[in-house]
DNA sequence: GGTATAATTGACTTTTACGTAAAAGAAAGA
DNA sequence: TCTTTCTTTTACGTAAAAGTCAATTATACC
């Protein structure tokens, strides 16, 4: 286990800027130690951000982000925060249904599609 | 079947803008027909209005919902072409896998967030 | 101790995907 | 005919998510 990692490194490793990172930082989704002015970053920060990047990847805005992460600081103690909580997760678990749909029926377009190619080829392989 | 829809027919039935549906239209994934000034929809149009939607959900770039669009146009005769056409159904799968797994695995950490919400809850009313 | 190398802040810029407002034409109902 | 209700084009505005550039400041290596 390594206890800091500097900025460039992770730059290198997730394929972002510094300025990104210091983007996340700004909008607190990330809060890295420092040593003087230099950010030193944990495996808790390190997590975030490829959570973060996933985020990213499904579409979601830094805002709908935000929420995704508050979600996963754990559940609170008081009873009516817990019900607030649960039906967060609900609605983003329907979101992420909702993708997961929207990329099957994707895929199987897709699919379709080679199929197509695949039968236009054997056809030009026969000699049409 | 009906012959033509409206601007704002589709408006209600996405629930988007007038000004997005141009929009797609200036950037040419739709192309509706028109009587005089007034854009007519047809059937195709608002087809690839739904795929063109699905891919905003999934965080599609309008560039790259422009790059599926045109792979649905179907398998050109050429041979060099079909071979570049797999090649990037091939690339869209790819991404679309990502994406999947991504939403697999956030879904399995709201699993889990949700799993310690119930404890949280089950131990308030045995009264923690 | 000088000189690359890496890091910082701050400000300005850019791109994407529309929003919004203005001005005007066309169709439809009272 | 008057008034709504749609629709159009043109043009400017904007929010989000960084990119880019400049001016500094440390750090590290030789």
């Amino acid at each position: 286990m390594r206890k800091y990692y500097t900025i460039t490194e992770l730059t290198r490793e997730f394929g972002v800027s510094t300025r990104t990172l210091r983007f996340y930082e700004d909008e607190g989704l990330i809060q890295p130690d420092r040593r003087g002015r230099t950010r030193l970053f944990r495996a808790a920060d390190r997590h975030l951000i490829k959570e973060i990047l996933r985020g990213r990847r499904l579409g979601f805005t830094i805002a709908e982000i935000r929420e995704i992460i508050e979600i996963y600081k754990g559940p609170p103690g008081e009873l009516g925060q817990l019900e607030l909580m649960m039906k967060r997760v609900a609605q983003k678990r329907e979101q992420l249904n909702q993708k997961r749909q929207d990329i099957e029926e994707t895929l199987a377009e897709l699919d379709s599609v080679d199929e197509a190619c695949l039968a236009r080829l054997a056809e030009l392989r026969v000699g049409t």
